[in-house]
DNA sequence: GGTGACCACCATACGCTGTAAGGTGATGCG
DNA sequence: CGCATCACCTTACAGCGTATGGTGGTCACC
């Protein structure tokens, strides 16, 4: 019998583990069962190894974790250096909300580690903004506002009670149940409630639309203030 | 010796335990060490009792989570009814940024549960709009544009290497290596940070006062246009 | 053709976690 | 006095991340 295309003879189904293959699996382990119940012995559970074995591919769980950052932020769009600013910027909000909808668990941990991933994204942005002839100062403050938005936004849609179309799903008995519960105590939001969330075709993720026009535009006015007021200086 | 204020006898020193003082102090290890180092353990131990003496306080862990974020969200300003909705929805933004600078591991916990003052407080947000005659499509458009932005903000600024001034820390020397490094792989970051971040003076939570600015703009200008159309319709 | 390095993996163990189950002493009440 | 209740405790268990130290198969090299 040939030698199979691994150096392993022994268990010839289970292909081997590599760094970027357990990440991988990691990232589809937290998108199905969220980031808690992700641990290491169901982590190498799924890759056909005993947990230690883990330790060989990757120092501990928080690299684990920066790899998975790392490939998540690497799924979203990056903005051509070349592009117009203002449909660049709304395709990379659109992609990284659509991104952080796959992996919910992701949002709260993209913040807080630096992958190269990251870097190269952010890196890329302001390149496109600067390219779009924005100081340096308005490009922190648009990258800060556009990206505090989308991380916001994906972070509370993440927590919705949501189907896979993006409506209600079928708590809604659950919630009317409660509404009539709290219609004394907070009015206005059982108004909400009944007239709006809970209407058929009432979706939370068209909120975003309305927002990122807002800002978008809202920066278009700082970008052409800017640039009259150096225009008044030179 | 008269009995003290309290019915035990035993261990005069040791206040009891209540429900409330136990999710108070559950806060304050939250905000001192994080949300990872909080254990039903150490928070026993802080209160001077054994772990399993919280359980009859608290019914589980998530419980005592649900409880502490009812706590932080009750720091949160909330807008009296009759206020103008400009400066009313200013000073919310500001104090809920505020509230989650403090408690910072209950940032994307808060979206997650609803105790009843979450919904006391988007209830009372909610009324402020309508009484500035916002339709509730629009009330509903700028709540989720101003905490996803709120939010969001508080997510970066909380994974940020500040000191108390806000400024960039004591890391920055940590932070000039690396630019180097990364220096060519990303220039217009590099650029970024050299020119503006670790300039002295430089503080990311001045952020937040421009894009709070460009949203309420926004939402003022939805206002009236609602306004106006709602003349036209009639 | 042996030999030693190395690679990928495994077994065991430790201290930590949340919490189920059931016990215990002090207090208040009939 | 007896009994219920309240606030707390002891013990135990499964699961967690990971330190330590193997182990067998493969390879380069003398």
């Amino acid at each position: 019998m040939t030698r199979s295309v691994t150096t392993k003879t022994t268990s010839p189904t289970r292909e081997p583990v590599t760094q970027e293959r357990a990440i991988r699996v990691a990232v589809a382990l937290a998108d199905a069962g969220g980031i808690a119940s992700l641990s290491m012995r169901k982590l190498a559970g799924e890759l056909g190894v005993e947990a230690m074995s883990l330790y060989y591919h990757v120092k501990n769980k928080d690299e684990l974790l920066d790899g998975m950052v790392g490939l998540v932020v690497s799924e979203m769009a990056v903005p051509a250096a070349d592009a117009e600013w203002k449909p660049a910027m709304r395709e990379r909000s659109e992609s990284a909300r659509s991104v952080l909808k796959r992996h919910p668990w992701a949002i709260s941990e993209i913040d807080a580690r630096n992958t190269p991933a990251t870097l190269h994204y952010l890196n890329a942005t302001i390149g496109c903004l600067v390219a779009a002839e924005f100081s340096i100062p308005l490009a922190a403050h648009t990258m800060s506002l556009v990206d505090s938005y989308v991380h916001g936004f994906a972070l509370q849609e993440s927590s919705l009670p949501l189907d896979e179309s993006g409506d209600i799903g079928a708590v809604t008995e659950n919630v009317l149940a409660q509404q009539e519960m709290m219609a004394g105590a907070n009015p206005h939001l059982a108004r909400m409630a009944t007239e709006l969330i809970l209407q058929p075709g009432y979706a939370y993720g068209n909120e975003f639309a309305f927002g990122l026009g807002i800002i978008l535009d809202g920066i278009e006015a700082s970008l052409v203030a800017e640039k009259a007021a150096e225009g008044r200086d030179r």
